[in-house]
DNA sequence: CATTTGTGTTAAAACGGTGGCATGAAAATT
DNA sequence: AATTTTCATGCCACCGTTTTAACACAAATG
């Protein structure tokens, strides 16, 4: 029993039945008869046959693939999104799979010309867009991919009047675990290092948190205390440096991602200072190098499977045409040694 | 100048002239003379028309899509393909863009029924298999695609009687380098700590280019320098942790992986011998934590674009019906801190 | 001038499914 | 027994391309 190319009417004919029975009993539609149905597939896994995905794809308009088209933030030779990137695309092809869909990845230049061709040419029936980066210079993408009716859904913050639909970390509440964390262990001077408005809004909203955080606590959010710093070790370890030089006391510190919390305690160390002894340190992202640092960095995690499935769940909606809201997760801190005095979190044990 | 979905129809119909056509001036074929082209190129350009690819590829029979499949190691947390397998993510799919080919990503359940369908369905044109560890258990699998006449081409060591065709990575060679350098520093008691034959060929080829360096330098292959160990920081410090409770002399150290090695590392740190004053240690893999830990890892890296492109020239010779042979690509010592004695192996500057 | 050779274009036949409608038989209702 | 309903299946148009074969028409050839 071998057919080289086999298709349905090949097993319409061993069946003896129509070829649109076949096409139904596949589908397992129940306008089929159980024992006809069972025959014809037996056939069909007989025949090794399997639906064509271009037939179908062209009969019914949608293809059952989504397409993730990733940013890629290099930074030099530094890859920045390397491991949680990683951990998404593991979970939305897992998700996407679940759902039925078929996953296509693209690494996209940021000058590229893409996305406007994936869903006209039926490629995909929506897009996943990792990655992002500078909201502001995308927009004009944006609102052409949105003048398209293309179906897409952003890995980000809400961004006001941006078109289409986010799905992101609520990097606010980051920020404001990351500083209770530090005031919870008695520190009241943090400093915080990072980005603070131009251009990301994530990196606004981790600020945002931290200084709700130390309102709520009636502390200070003392400007001499943030230092600008773009993501990078260098640029954390002379943001430290700067404040030492400054003479300004501190003994906490909040950097908005973990390189340059891992840059900041290699100045403090250089310079005498003791983490967590002298300092408390929180960093943001928990990157894989964070828990093999000297001492182990606690940071702030993002759950790559909440992720993943969240963002496909919510472009399979758009594309079958349910309402969708824009959504934040909830990010979760991860305790390790940097910060110090464990035991006064918890109840010794 | 408004198409909702614009077909090659409507732009034959703009321009006066047959479907048949435009189908030909979109492909810049000859047969259709310039001016005619220019003009449908350019209504087919305003309407932001795109080749519906289902249609498409009903037609020729094919999909210009490459599928990539993914066979994730995890070990428990530690995901240990990461960054080598996201570089090589990167290439693959810039690679594939310039041949004209999409690539979709699936990463798989070892005990998936994978691969069978991705070409029968005209998903894919063909696979290219990445991580896939231990060949013999899938070698079923494998027999079962060559069956199908499925084109795929695997990431790893050739294999004998396997069938299709395999792209990797010339362990043999790296293991020789990593050797030589340590010879080259002058070490003779050269431990090896590794998997040495069971289930890995790449392991085992590493081994013997270790080998075939020691031989080809006059120094006897001591098995008593051998410890067998998996791919982990805690088995390789365990493996040194036996040789100095053995009280084996030795004075340098190549691990089959880079984990190993920093596991080895930081046993000598613990018993007191210094790296690279009392070893030197070599690992192999070039993983991100390489370059971090104290001292920096010297180790034998494969370059991901050399990997990324060639897996994709293959698999596309295969698809378009090119004779194409097995090749290994020659991995690349990379010589960082732990060996010490750099001076020696170039002039002084 | 009749005939061959190109050249640019069109008409029409695939490609392999899906889904609306028609159909005939069996089951249920009058 | 006649009619309606339900069920299972068949028929056929259609999705949007690519490609073969046919066809005008012009230029080149005998």
């Amino acid at each position: 029993m071998k057919i080289e190319n086999p298709t349905s009417r090949d097993i319409a004919d061993l069946a003896g039945v129509s070829q649109a029975t076949v096409s139904r009993a596949l589908r397992n539609s129940p306008q089929v008869r159980p024992e006809t149905r069972a025959r014809i597939q037996g056939i069909a896994k007989e025949l090794n046959y399997f639906v064509n995905r271009n037939a179908a794809g062209l009969r019914t308009q949608h293809s059952n693939t989504i397409a993730l088209l990733l940013f890629d933030e290099t930074d030099g030779t530094d890859k920045k999104m390397n491991l949680f990137f990683w951990a998404m695309l593991d979970n939305i092809t897992r998700a996407a799979a679940k759902l039925g869909y078929d996953v296509l990845v693209s690494l996209q230049q940021l000058t590229d010309d893409w996305h406007m061709e994936y869903q006209a040419s039926h490629r995909a029936d929506g897009l996943i867009l990792l990655g992002y980066g500078d909201y502001a210079e995308y927009r004009e993408k944006l609102d052409a991919l949105a003048a398209a009716h293309t179906r897409f859904i952003i890995w980000g913050p809400i961004v006001k009047d941006q078109p289409g639909r986010s799905f992101g970390c609520d990097n606010e509440s980051g920020g404001y675990q990351a500083a209770n964390h530090l005031l919870a262990l008695g520190r009241r001077r943090i400093a915080y290092i990072g980005r603070k408005r131009r251009g990301s809004p994530e990196h606004a909203a981790r600020y945002d948190g931290y200084a709700r955080a130390l309102l709520e606590a009636g502390v200070e959010c003392d400007d001499k205390l943030r230092v600008p710093a773009d993501n990078s070790e260098r640029l954390g370890y002379a943001a430290v440096k700067e404040l030492l030089e400054r003479g300004q006391p501190f003994d906490g510190l909040f950097a908005s991602t973990d390189l340059i919390a891992i840059g900041a305690m290699r100045a403090l160390a250089d310079n005498g200072k003791t983490v967590p002894g002298d300092v408390s340190v929180v960093g943001f992202d928990d990157m894989p190098l964070a828990a093999h640092v000297t001492p182990a960095l606690t940071t702030v995690q993002q759950n790559a499977e909440i992720a993943g499935t969240g963002l496909v769940a919510n472009l399979v909606g758009l594309i079958e045409g349910r309402p969708i809201e824009s959504r934040l997760m909830a990010p979760k801190l991860i305790v390790r040694d940097s910060c110090g005095g464990k035991a006064r979190l918890m109840p010794a044990g």
